[in-house]
DNA sequence: TCGAAATGTCACTTATAATTGACACCTTTA
DNA sequence: TAAAGGTGTCAATTATAAGTGACATTTCGA
């Protein structure tokens, strides 16, 4: 899984405001935040600093 | 760009060798450190622990 | 300096990420 | 009690990541 819904939450943002500052369909994040899909690298970066943290805070699991 | 290249030739490997550790074809691999596109994350996440690094690593850039 | 391994790239196909529109359900507030 | 915002999910389409096979060029050790 990953991060993406905490720090979303933490931030006050709806799927809706966070796909629009990314560029992307609510339904997109949704299923990134479900975990029902594998989201492209870039995609991945806009999230990162759409939400002020890094690839590693959402997505790395050791 | 991406850091893959760096961190393949540190070590030692051929672009066949990681695409066969993380089980992709190799012309992936190369595309992926000439930055022709944009790699899912699972991918991103393969090549990471095979080079035993980490995605801040290779793809983050402040 | 020859040959093999490694790399860069092409065309084509297949798998899947991402979009769009829609609907049901839930919670909150007027 | 109903209207609005937020969420989860569906079906259908479009865009693009990734695979396959092939070939030319570069690199490097014997």
């Amino acid at each position: 899984m990953n991060h993406v819904k905490d720090y979303r939450q933490q931030r006050g943002l709806s799927q809706l405001k966070l796909a629009q500052t990314v560029g992307v369909a609510r339904q997109t994040i949704n299923l990134i935040e479900n975990g029902k899909y594998n989201p492209s690298l870039k995609l991945c970066l806009g999230i990162a600093k759409a939400l002020g943290t890094d690839l590693n805070s959402l997505f790395w699991e050791e």
